[in-house]
DNA sequence: GACATAATCAACAATGTGTTGAGTAAGTCG
DNA sequence: CGACTTACTCAACACATTGTTGATTATGTC
């Protein structure tokens, strides 16, 4: 699936095979679309804004893009990168500090939504009417929950973390608060958890979820 | 604030005083959105839709509302009430069980959505553009919000619940968290935690982070 | 029966989306 | 060099949706 408007893309998401400023044309779209996007939310901004401050006109948008949202997909795809490099390693610390862990988990997560911030609004906006959009954000929430999952189910293994619900459950539901207290705090829409207290109170919430305590059981 | 379109409204959303029929177009004008509301979204229906099913023009429609938005503002009135009168009560409960009395909050909130997760779904996509419908979202979560603070702090004081972080911050993120899930559970949009096992994982949730157990301490 | 006002809509103005079809400019091959 | 291809561009069109205006018809009231 490209977000492209042509048959023939020469990238996954890229417009066909082309002469030098046709690249350019698309990274000016984008780019126009990433700092439109920190002004004023995406069903705000027309093809029209995006094509003009393209420097195009709108027709001339459809030869790139295939819609508005096309334009978003490919924003999006960039902070999947971006986030994957992020994700990687790290996972043996868990076993030498798990607070540690989770803590970084929680700073590298709200990171990446202070980030990215408006892209990621944009998403959940545009989740309403594409369902690419959507799928985009269940595979970007599959990843985090997938990775907390196994966290959880390794810590149970060891004994450091006594049984409970399904752990994919309870990461289900911990991963879910993140999203909503991190995206309420960083856009401030009241009431919303301080900014300065928000990755303490969410590592409480998650420790006594998963340790049922205010800190893991000792191995010895 | 009203919702209408004229200066001299009669209830406190409803039209200027009129003959009995002008109610019954009003009326047939809210019980369209909610049926349509059942089917999509609210950025799929049009004015036209919702003046066609109530069997008047659309310049007509704009008589008995200011937009799309005020019709919702009206349906959202009419879960305020219902919440208002679900909530009263019950909280002398928390003293001689909590765990029963959390529970039966979230079976409350599990209630609420589920009976009206149509029209909440809409005020979830109307906030990002609708000032109104956003502060209608935020008076809702203070609700809530006020009532676990109050909850929360009540149980450290009396020495069931152990000092932690701000009761307040726990409360909003606890929220948030019901929000999100109930909302993808009831949706079906994955990942979701199963209908079936909702209550309970959230349950898990909000008594180990209150308490810092898996179940409140003994008050003997 | 004259008068206010509730209720209604045809027609208009404005904005946004997506398409068509006709063009220009740059490379490629004979 | 000249014919041909293909990347690229946009004026103009067809539609959909929103919100407004101004004229018109019902309804009750004094």
């Amino acid at each position: 699936m490209t977000h492209d408007g042509t048959a023939t893309p020469r990238s996954s998401r890229g417009r066909r095979a082309s002469r030098p400023t046709g690249d350019d044309r698309e990274l000016d779209i984008l780019a126009t679309a990433a700092k439109l996007l920190q002004e004023r939310a995406l069903s705000e901004i027309s093809i029209d804004d995006l094509a003009r401050g393209a420097g195009i006109s709108r027709p001339t948008f459809y030869f790139y893009f295939r819609s508005k949202d096309a334009v978003l997909l490919t924003l999006l795809d960039r902070v999947t990168e971006e986030i994957s490099e992020a994700v990687t390693g790290e996972f043996e610390r868990l076993r030498e500090d798990p607070v540690r862990y989770w803590r970084e988990c929680l700073v590298a997560t709200h990171t990446t939504y202070g980030a990215h911030r408006s892209v990621l609004a944009a998403a959940v906006e545009a989740g309403r009417t594409s369902a690419e959009v959507r799928r985009w954000r269940s595979d970007m929430k599959e990843i985090w929950i997938t990775r907390t999952t196994l966290a959880i189910e390794a810590e149970r293994a060891r004994g450091t973390a006594p049984p409970g619900p399904r752990a994919r459950d309870l990461a289900i539901a911990l991963n879910a608060m993140n999203d909503s207290v991190f995206y309420a705090t960083l856009t401030g829409d009241e009431p919303a958890v301080p900014a300065s207290d928000v990755v303490e109170t969410l590592l409480h919430t998650w420790l006594t979820t998963i340790y049922q305590a205010a800190r893991p059981a000792s191995t010895a």
